[in-house]
DNA sequence: AAAACGTGCAACCGCCAAATG
DNA sequence: TCATTTGGCGGTTGCACGTTT
């Protein structure tokens, strides 16, 4: 059976939202909120539009906070290296810059920010480098990524019995995970980010789960629907896991720590995106080091550099990475 | 002035996973 | 346990607008 549509399509509005329709919505929700269900919204907002429509207006126009506008260099600056990291993981990176919308990322990196990169690799190597057709597979190659992937152990630990960190890869901690309770929890119940192939083979098995290395974001969400997203990198963290230094192992490890990264500088004036841990307390940084230069170099890389350096048995063609 | 072309962005589509009954 | 519903996400499309020819 297939599956039912989530609206009668013949009987919404589709395209171009009229400001009457913006300010139903608007007042709907600021007087009633979602309700938590968006299927029904527009039919009790008096609106002749599908639901998921609904969201996406609200989420990505509507709701309180937007930012519209230019993208800061700042903001360059994180979506590039969240997606020489990430890949196009667009809520996690929206997720990184409140205001802003998946949505908008998404957009600006397609127009605009992917171009000026390339130009700017092209410049300097005089030739265009290849650009996958598919956003989702960064022109990263393992081999340049692992030139700029940094392991942020140091800044957790000065001697680590373990440590790990956001970009830490799975490959290198997974044993340690995996070879616990909490296995199958681990194996089974956790999403796993879609990991770029390029990044699989050599750095990236990033499990997702609450309460643990979280992208951070604020109750209002930057997601272009508003998701909240909520990434986390690794299992749950238990008790016993927190003997390793950087992650407060003496207050033990509660809800909702969430990591958010803080972009600013060091004291020697360079440049630094740290993760550090929000609303309070402390349990450790990362710095992420790429920059525009970091991400040309990625990009220009991938042109002389196979991508498939396969360090990993459960390599495939799957683009999302799995684990067991 | 008008057609062709390029660009940016809002919105839609379809897939996936979690929730629910 | 399974079918169905719903929310979330990323990729893609289509249109409006600006620029070029």
């Amino acid at each position: 059976m297939g599956r039912a549509p989530c609206c009668d399509k013949a009987n919404v509005k589709k395209g171009p939202w009229s400001p009457e329709e913006d300010s139903k919505l608007k007042e709907y929700i600021e007087k009633y909120g979602t309700g938590g269900n968006w299927i029904a919204l527009p039919q009790k907002a008096g609106l002749k539009r599908c639901g998921k429509s609904c969201r996406l207006r609200w989420l990505n126009y509507l709701r309180p906070n937007i930012k519209h506008g230019e993208f800061t260099d700042e903001e360059d600056r994180i979506i590039c290296s969240l997606f020489a990291s990430i890949g196009s993981r667009w809520s996690i990176i929206a997720a990184q810059l409140p205001g802003r919308t998946d949505n908008d990322i998404k957009n600006y990196w397609n127009t605009k920010l992917k171009k000026k990169l390339m130009a700017m690799t092209a410049q300097s190597q005089r030739k265009p480098p290849p650009f996958p057709s598919s956003h989702h597979t960064p022109p990263v190659s393992s081999q340049s990524l692992s030139s700029l992937y940094k392991d942020c152990s140091t800044s957790y630990c000065g001697t680590p019995n373990r440590s790990f960190t956001a970009f830490e890869p799975m490959s290198s901690v997974q044993s340690d995970l995996l070879n616990n309770s909490n296995t199958t929890n681990f194996a089974t119940n956790s999403s796993l980010i879609h990991t770029p192939q390029s990044l699989v083979s050599h750095m990236q098995y990033y499990p997702v789960k609450e309460n643990f290395l979280m992208f951070g974001s604020e109750p209002s969400c930057s997601s272009s629907d508003g998701s909240c997203s909520q990434i986390s990198y690794g299992r749950e963290i238990k008790q016993e896991d927190m003997s390793f230094q950087g992650f407060g192992a003496s207050t033990g490890y509660e809800d909702n720590h969430k990591f958010m990264l803080d972009y600013g500088t060091n004291n020697g004036g360079a440049n630094v995106n740290q993760w550090t841990e929000k609303p309070s307390g402390y349990y450790g940084e990362c710095s992420l080091d790429y920059d525009l230069e970091d991400v040309k170099r990625l990009i220009s890389s991938s042109s002389t550099n196979n991508c498939c350096n396969n360090n990993n048995n459960n390599n495939n063609n799957n683009q999302t990475a799995s684990v067991i």
